[in-house]
DNA sequence: TAAATATATATCAATATGCTTATATAATCA
DNA sequence: TGATTATATAAGCATATTGATATATATTTA
């Protein structure tokens, strides 16, 4: 089973608080880097090195709109992924305090 | 919510190859550490080593029986990470393999 | 076009992690 | 009791990871 490296690999990314809380963010919506920085109180870079890892991973994509660039989770292919994330609480109240000048 | 912490630390355990490994064989029957070592090709410091991190976060639990340490999971509080290694493609076949000279 | 805003990337230091080798402890057996 | 087997622990090295700081790129706006 090769499958096991990937597994293994994903629960890595998921098994740093920023990182899984960045993705229970994004279970709620998708959500622009101003957003998380906010939202988890990080510096901008460290939000970014962060999302990239998840990008390369393929369990968020990125679309932009103007200048700011909206992270969405992709997976749909990872169940397991899925089943994690619904075992955290949400984050729906958090993310409606968002000041949210981007739009 | 203070219990991210812990989901993200022991999704961090979770989240190596060996470890998860180990979980996934556990999954199937209770294995003594020269059980690991066999069925993982691993050294044996090693085994145990990683065997102590699982055993810190309180994911297995060891029993002893004569000379030998049995491992067992204990996740029944950990929804999340029974809902992973469900995940896993079962090992037992690859345990049915063991010479398990150990009982 | 210049300034401002949003984001990414590069570099680096500190710390963490995984594995090996060597050794210690515990139980069994001859 | 001494040897053997099973397991744990300690120490050290190599690599990986994290977050900070500095800087680059891209978009918008004045």
């Amino acid at each position: 089973m090769e499958q096991i490296n990937e597994i293994a690999d994903n629960l890595k990314l998921l098994g740093d608080k920023t990182r899984l809380t960045m993705l229970a963010l994004l279970k709620e919506r998708a959500l622009c880097v101003c957003d998380i920085v906010e939202l988890l109180d990080i510096s901008q870079p460290n939000a970014s090195q962060h999302l990239r890892k998840l990008k390369s991973a393929g369990l968020v994509n990125e679309t932009r709109k103007g200048q700011w660039i909206y992270y969405s989770l992709t997976i749909e292919d990872k169940p397991y992924v899925q089943a994690v994330l619904g075992y955290i609480p949400s984050y729906k109240q958090k993310i409606a305090q968002l000041k949210n000048d981007c739009d």
